[in-house]
DNA sequence: ACCATGGCTTGACTTAGATCAAGAGAGATC
DNA sequence: GATCTCTCTTGATCTAAGTCAAGCCATGGT
């Protein structure tokens, strides 16, 4: 299982615990917009991206939906729900095809307490899943529509300076939600950008100078602030 | 250390484990509205509280303050910032007097490679602190004003059906930021839940009827919506 | 080739919540 | 006991984002 190195959760465990790994784990492909599993459901697997991704999404009330987060390769999600067992807070699409590898939550829920390696490293990367919600949480309580999808933007970009292209990690109306915004909203935003160097085409955007994005999210601090 | 068993990171460690971590942890006493540690500090100690408790605010651009949660006796903060050693994200500001357990970050990095029992039942608490920070986004993303402070408060409530009597976590400002709404806005929010049943006074709060609250969060779902 | 369907954009209008402003109480401090 | 400061409330207005509605364009099925 050469990819089992390739997932973080994985990756830096020693050859003992990918092998137990190894041996339970499965392979599945999915197809984009298809779900893996549903917000309710008894929690059967964990699942570690090697290709593709999926968006989590939570169903409110009415039909409204909340994408919590997206999902790529060398990520899993599911950990939570599957170490405690109960039932998943949120719902997975697909926003490609690709690939996942499944383990079985009870399977997950024996190892933990007998692998210090395996244990400490689901530490870690719930750690770093608490810190991303912490970041977006305080966005959302913070910034407005504007900074919020500037930030996001910057985040999707490799590097941190100069010019960028990215593609939306998924559907305009996904990444909307994402936003906590809707999608004649997010349509909006983006032309207001603009103005800021970013141009968007279909699911790709051109950041001219990341610099002068970043810029619009902390406001001017001092003492002018020109319009606004 | 009596009071180990008390917080839910210990509880159900070996006595072997137990022992390890008294030896490490310190005990400090604060006072309401102190400080506990700050937003981009490098990380010293997980706190535990034994009594009273904290609030974790984020301090957005200008000087707008976001809080993300409420914590109080057995639970534990910054485990995450102390297992990656990465500066914290938030700050920590007291909500009363209390007294806490501080765990050296750098001990708890080198214990929880090798104590399989501490290092599986941080990823058990982490997994719970994700799943809390999981509804609150749905909440804020899904719900208005109104729907998140009537399911805020039923979650403080002991129980889930009947009356219930209940005191406010911290100041009214900062359970306002907790919503993601301004201080003005939870007053007159507040005041529109006394139409269902929901009497304040300083901070203590009586529902009346838990089930009736609860309604108001779940739109009518079929066929007739009377006014909205 | 045709017609659905569903995602995205744009415009006109509405609204939930923010902002600005003023005042009442409750502790502190001198 | 008078004054400050700080939290909370209430009222009047403003605005960012939501809603409703129409149209465009790509995709996919028949």
């Amino acid at each position: 299982m050469p990819f089992l190195k390739k997932i973080a959760l994985f990756a830096s465990l020693p050859e003992a615990s990918l092998l137990t790994i190894a041996e339970v784990a499965g392979l599945q492909r999915f197809s984009n917009h298809a779900y893996l599993f549903r917000e309710g459901e008894e929690p059967d697997f964990v699942y570690c991206f090697i290709e593709g991704g999926v968006v989590l999404v939570g169903s409110g009330a009415d039909a409204q939906e909340a994408v919590i987060e997206f999902f790529g390769p060398g990520e899993s999600v599911l950990l939570p729900a599957a170490l405690l067992g109960l039932p998943y807070l949120v719902s997975a699409r697909a926003t490609s095809d690709g690939q996942a590898l499944l383990i079985p939550a009870y399977k997950l829920r024996q190892l933990i307490d007998q692998d210090v390696a395996l244990a400490a490293q689901c530490a870690r990367v719930l750690s770093g899943h608490w810190r991303v919600l912490i970041s977006q949480l305080k966005e959302m309580k913070t910034q407005g529509a504007t900074e919020r999808l500037a930030r996001f933007l910057i985040s999707k970009a490799e590097h941190e300076t100069g010019a960028a292209t990215l593609v939306l990690p998924g559907m305009k109306k996904e990444v909307a939600t994402r936003l906590g915004i809707k999608p004649e909203t997010l349509s909006r935003t983006l032309r207001k950008l603009k103005a800021y160097g970013v141009e968007s085409d279909g699911d790709s955007i051109r950041i001219a100078s990341i610099e002068r994005l970043a810029a619009l999210t902390r406001p001017p601090a001092s003492q002018d602030r020109p319009n606004r």
